[in-house]
DNA sequence: GCCACAAATGAGACCGAGTATCAAGTCCGA
DNA sequence: TCGGACTTGATACTCGGTCTCATTTGTGGC
């Protein structure tokens, strides 16, 4: 059977990796493919932990290692939850954009930054601020959660609890 | 005989305190009066700092209590800043507004949401979330600590960059 | 003013996320 | 094959924040 869509982006973590120099090593290898195995957002502790389950015993620091060059290589883009603490997403690493998370089961989209950017331009204007960045976050319910929520209508889903 | 703004803000954080029904001690209006004398936003370790320095040897528990209880009646909110650590900061508690921070000075500013609300309609629209809340930051530079940066250039300048 | 009770407090233990250090292991090019 | 650079795991540490608990303070009823 063809390639399925999480191998495919673990190749293409795998092959940022490369392109940025570093070595593509097992351990790297396999953080590539837990985050991409990730449908939405992750703790550190949640991927160390899977880690560990997997097989190897991984330490903790190289898995915040990894995360890191993720993130420096915009694979990977740090989230703050509403609650204060910090998730990753698996990301676009090309285009500017913000997450759209789902606050019952954790799965993330990326929306364009599109005419947000015109806002902000705007607000900087007005304000006299030369704006350097900003960050959008938004929290709601996917619509299979939503689905499943109002009961019976939960076809064949399988939305995680 | 006008109260000064920052013990004006003072007094209204104090009020709010009363209005929800909890003591305004002498611990609490301490805190308040900090809060208030910050222009922008400031770290829990600050004001702990502050606090400790203005008389009282009062515990760091008991600043980070205050702390969450104004955030509770919404008179400050936190902040995630760049840099991934957290701030608060003073603001209105009645309209639902964004932060524009100064990463120069730190200074703070509330944007108010407007035309924001609508776009953020507009991308639950699209993707079928139901999106229960959203947070902008956005960072950048004050014109004042703009001004400074080109040095005696200063006043020509402003907002057209 | 006194009393009883609830709320608030300070000290300090604790916790979890993340970082720093360091010695050992692995990779890769010469 | 060798040597240096990169990577790793263990572990100690830092830092923000929370929890616990005994003590203190404030408040309302008498």
């Amino acid at each position: 059977m063809r390639p399925s869509i999480k191998s495919d982006q673990t190749e293409r973590i795998v092959q940022a990796l490369k392109r940025a120099g570093y070595q593509a090593t097992p351990n790297r290898r396999l953080v590539a493919e837990l985050v991409a195995a990730t449908g939405g957002h992750f703790t550190a502790a949640d991927l160390l932990e899977r880690g560990r389950r997997e097989r190897v015993n991984i330490g903790r620091a190289t898995v915040f290692r990894a995360l890191e060059l993720l993130a420096s290589l915009r694979v990977v883009e740090r989230l703050d939850l509403p609650s204060g603490s910090h998730a990753y997403v698996v990301c676009d690493p090309d285009a500017h954009h913000h997450h759209l998370v789902c606050s019952n089961c954790g799965k993330s989209e990326d929306v364009a930054d599109g005419e947000l950017a015109r806002l902000v331009d705007d607000i900087g204007r007005r304000s006299g601020y030369s704006i350097e960045s900003h960050r959008l976050e938004l929290f709601g319910t996917c619509p299979s959660c939503a689905a499943a929520a109002t009961g019976t209508v939960a076809t064949a889903r399988g939305v995680q609890a």
